[in-house]
DNA sequence: TCGTACCATGTACTCGCGAG
DNA sequence: CTCGCGAGTACATGGTACGA
């Protein structure tokens, strides 16, 4: 398991290390110790951080990232199928290098198109976790408010709802689409390995 | 427009620990 | 002992929002 300590990982991040220690303070990350009481930074929380400091360089504040933050790792859950699928397309396309160059340009263009759908997919996530969270603060103000509005604000209240409950059933649908893709993908590429394992061997 | 408060970050300092 | 590194803390600074 790959270890940073604090000056590495503000070097690797592009942040001084005191923002690390205030970020971990202000949004409560659990950033573990070494027997030295220092920190060290995991690869996951290495990703986290670049995430962390993305939303920062797009103007949001701390308060609202740690609002995010338990949305964040679902984000990184469906990244890290992507991302293990992509590596498995990595292995295989090592083993193909030493095949047809033709065929080893199809994959590389794949691959770019796989990097590119992973990151599109991540944007997504990150939309519809931002839209969620619009759509329950006009919720909570809605309630707030419940007393004053018209019937024909509640008539349009229901309908936005149920458009809000249809978009959740079919996002759930989609991520449970994508889930499957991934696992299917996956099978796939682990029988691709082994016949091109065997295949290898059997020369 | 100005004063105030807040946020995010920078700076400076002390202390502890390990290595040479 | 000295040096380097990291932790923690206090205070300063610049930007921004907001109310009078």
């Amino acid at each position: 398991m790959v270890r940073y300590i604090i000056s590495d990982a503000s070097k690797r991040l592009n942040v001084e290390p005191h923002v690390l220690r205030y970020w971990e303070e202000e949004l409560e990350l659990d950033i573990p110790r070494n027997e030295l009481g220092h920190r060290y930074y995991r690869e996951e929380d290495i990703m986290a951080l670049e995430n962390i400091k993305a939303l920062k360089d797009q103007g949001f504040q701390l308060k609202a990232i740690k609002m995010l933050l338990p949305n964040m790792d679902q984000v990184e859950d469906v990244s890290d199928h992507i991302s293990e699928n992509e590596k498995s397309n990595d292995r295989i396309n090592e083993i193909q290098d030493s095949e047809s160059n033709t065929d080893n340009l199809m994959e590389k263009k794949s691959q770019e198109i796989d990097l590119k759908l992973g990151t599109d997919n991540k944007l997504k996530q990150f939309q519809l976790i931002m839209k969620d969270m619009f759509e329950a603060t006009l919720e909570e103000n809605n309630i707030l408010l419940t007393d004053t509005v018209s019937e024909k604000i509640i008539k349009q209240m229901d309908y936005l709802l149920r458009l809000k409950e249809e978009r959740e059933e079919e996002r759930f649908k989609r991520f449970d689409e994508t889930l499957r893709e991934v696992q299917k993908t996956r099978q796939e590429a682990a029988v691709t390995k082994s016949k091109k394992f065997k295949l290898f061997f059997s020369r």
